[in-house]
RNA sequence: GCCGAUGUAGCUCAGUUGGCCAGAGCAGCUGAUUUGUAAUCAGCUGGUCGGGGGUUCGAAUCCCUCCAUCGGCUCCA
């Protein structure tokens, strides 16, 4: 006998042998139905494995993250499955499930599959699916699994065998569909009821732009039908939200062909909201000793070989501008540090100086790749809220932490509650990708973990996504679609001072070298409205608002009054206009409510006898009868409230 | 840059297997109406059908090419 211990810390025996099926079936047979796959001391297994030793098990079903895991990467052999018995002789490279759904990266031969190609295989799919099939597990020798797939001529497959250690392959099979695979897998693929094939894109073999692009098919898979068509209602839902969509139609910024792709134009409403984030973070980070300073859009090339972004950016950036006569080459500024450090280096520094802490709203030109632009997220032209602190050794992790106590501020104020903070180090296999010496960067590593861990971050640690000249600590933030966006960052940098050779002297009068903190809380301005405007679907913070109030006079007989509420109003510095067409009231609220202006001011002959107005609100409705002055209070304090909150950790 | 898809008026979309001067709603303009919490009525304007090239008696529709956009891959100082 096995004693099985639940999650709930009953126990039970079972025969040696067992399997989480029987445990879910004495549990019920409700459970055994929706069992997906069990975790055994820990590790997900197939519910049709025996269990021989005592565990400690918990039973796993759509409802959880293991289930669905379990659900989608079968779904995924399920495909490939489908795919093989319409495409005879493609071969396979890897498909595992994702965050939302499952993906198959097929070497389609000379055949290119089409988006039309997808309903055939849905429907294959969902053939197979009603057929039961189970997931045959089976242990293989690895000269077994070698001579399976050079039988079927699949290099790829292959490629991963050679790199898996004997005694620990196996196969599943799924009808005639045999996947090398660990698993694990449904009980059968009747689970699967409704699927959708979502999308086809290139993915090069094993992440690497060198090796052979490989096509790639994206599906979901669900246990219910309708679970399906909420999903894609969601996903619909999601679209609205989208920041070029509402960039748009709320009038903030646009693209033009003929400016050029990834040039962002902000309309005059877009810079208006800009234009108050960057008040916003400019009165913060003057209580927190920066400085503001200014530099060209252009730098000389000699600027950029000093820095080393020449050596390592140079063929992939926009090519140089050369002066007519002398022949010199500039490049547009792709970042501000190297001016900075020409800053801070126009006169000698000593110790006492210390920390210098310069900013600027830095607009840079990056060559992204064509494919790699995307509305205000990924640009070709940009604004960072850029700042360089240079500190003493003694003054590093201090000041690293001030920073992070700006972004949790920025954070805080604009309501951004689901973020990531990831610590980027560099790849220890792959040390030639960045520049400077072993003990600078574990110096600056070990910085970064220390403050993220006194600031009590949690934080997740990426090993080779470093800058090429430091570890970073990074802000990262969802979108509509639940796309990872990197907002804040905050880097480490032993390597500039050194490279243009800064120093100060120190209160030995010797030479000393200081530490260079990047640091950029909004990261850019563009991405971070885009992440704004997603998040809060258009309906901005009061104090961001592009337009607070607008005013609708029930006719052109109360234009007069209505002048005269938009006067007082402005005195309160409240941002107000008037609707003066000859519209009926009911048109202007409508239209007002489109435009999500958070507060509609109704007057008509009752509020002019009266001096006052009528109130509704965006998304509420009506607010009743107040006076002006009441409703001007009413703002301000929503908004020194939502400023306010706490600066002080 | 690579793979797949899309591109018709300011916006959202129709446009049969290539066939009369390319359509609708909204927006805009003009007029009527003077209106009370999510669309008043009528008339009018507006498109070299993404750009260029080709096939054809004839192209928004078929082919080539470039550009832009969308979903991914790679990249992201």
């Amino acid at each position: 006998m096995t004693t099985i211990t639940l999650p709930d810390n009953s126990t039970k025996q079972f025969a040696k042998g067992s399997t989480g099926m029987d445990i879910a079936m004495s549990i019920s047979e409700g459970l055994a139905r929706n069992s997906m796959a069990i975790g055994v001391n820990g590790k997900t297994q197939d519910l049709l494995k025996p269990i021989t030793e005592d565990s400690h098990i918990k039973i796993f079903t759509w409802n959880d993250l293991e289930g669905k895991s379990t659900m989608w990467h079968s779904s995924a052999h399920l495909m490939a499955a489908a795919i093989e018995s319409l495409y005879p002789g493609v071969k396979f490279g890897i498909g595992p499930d994702i965050e939302n759904g499952f993906y198959y990266d097929i070497d389609f031969l000379d055949c290119t599959l089409g988006t039309d190609d997808l309903v055939a295989i849905e429907k294959k799919f969902m053939e197979l699916a009603s057929q039961k099939l189970t997931f045959n597990y089976r242990l293989v020798s690895k000269q077994e699994a070698i001579a399976h797939f050079t039988k079927k001529n699949d290099e790829y497959k292959l490629e991963l065998i050679n790199e898996l250690e004997d005694g620990t392959i196996s196969f599943y099979q799924t009808g005639d569909f045999v996947d090398l695979c660990r698993g694990p897998h449904l009980p059968d693929t009747s689970f699967i009821k409704a699927v959708k094939l979502t999308a086809i894109a290139g993915a090069y073999w094993r992440g690497d732009e060198k090796r052979k692009q490989l096509t790639r098919v994206y599906g979901i898979t669900f246990p219910k039908k309708k679970e399906l068509d909420e999903y894609l209602l969601l996903l619909e839902e999601a679209k609205k939200r989208d920041h070029r969509k509402l960039g748009k139609e709320l009038e903030l910024f646009t693209f033009s062909q003929k400016v050029g792709a990834g040039l962002p134009l902000w309309l005059p409403k877009g810079a208006a909201l800009r234009e108050r984030l960057e008040n916003f973070l400019k009165k913060v980070q003057k209580e927190y000793g920066y400085e503001q300073v200014i530099c060209p859009h252009i730098g000389n090339v000699e600027l950029y070989k000093t820095s080393g972004h020449f050596q390592k950016y140079g063929k992939d950036s926009f090519q140089p501008i050369t002066t007519p006569v002398e022949g010199e080459e500039f490049f547009l500024k792709p970042m501000n540090c190297p001016h900075h450090c020409e800053i801070y280096s126009f006169k000698p520094r000593s110790y006492k100086d210390l920390p210098i802490r310069l900013a600027e709203f830095g607009t840079v030109y990056r060559y992204e790749q064509s494919g790699e632009l995307h509305g205000l997220t990924r640009v070709r032209g940009f604004t960072q809220d850029d700042a360089h602190i240079f500190c003493r050794p003694d003054q590093l992790l201090d000041e690293f932490k001030k920073v992070i106590d700006i972004v949790l501020y920025i954070f805080k104020t604009l309501d951004f509650k689901d973020f990531i903070t990831q610590i980027s180090l560099r790849d220890p296999k792959n040390k030639e990708k960045y520049i400077g010496s072993d003990e600078n960067w574990e110096k600056s590593q070990s910085a970064i973990i220390q403050a993220a861990e006194e600031k009590g971050l949690k934080t997740v640690i990426v090993e080779g996504e470093a800058a090429f000249y430091g570890p970073k600590l990074d802000f990262m933030v969802k979108d509509a679609i639940g796309r990872k966006w990197q907002l804040g960052t905050i880097q480490v940098d032993y390597n500039l001072p050194e490279r243009f050779e800064l120093e100060y002297t120190g209160s030995d009068n010797q030479k000393h070298r200081p530490i260079m903190i990047h640091r950029a809380p909004f990261g850019s301005m563009e991405r971070f409205v885009a992440v704004l405007i997603e998040h809060t679907a258009g309906n901005f913070p009061l104090w961001l608002t592009p337009e607070q109030a607008i005013i609708l006079p029930i006719s052109e007989k109360y234009a007069e009054y209505a002048e005269k509420v938009l006067n007082l109003l402005k005195k309160f510095d409240i941002r107000a206009s008037i609707d003066e067409r000859n519209e009926k009231a009911g048109r202007k609220i409508r239209d007002a409510e489109i435009k999500k202006i958070p507060f509609m001011i109704i007057v008509g002959e009752k509020e002019e006898l009266e001096n006052s107005i009528s109130v509704r609100r965006h998304g509420e409705g009506d607010l009743g009868s107040m006076s002006i002055e009441e409703l001007a209070s009413k703002i301000n304090n929503e908004i020194s409230e939502m400023m306010s909150s706490n600066n002080s950790n």
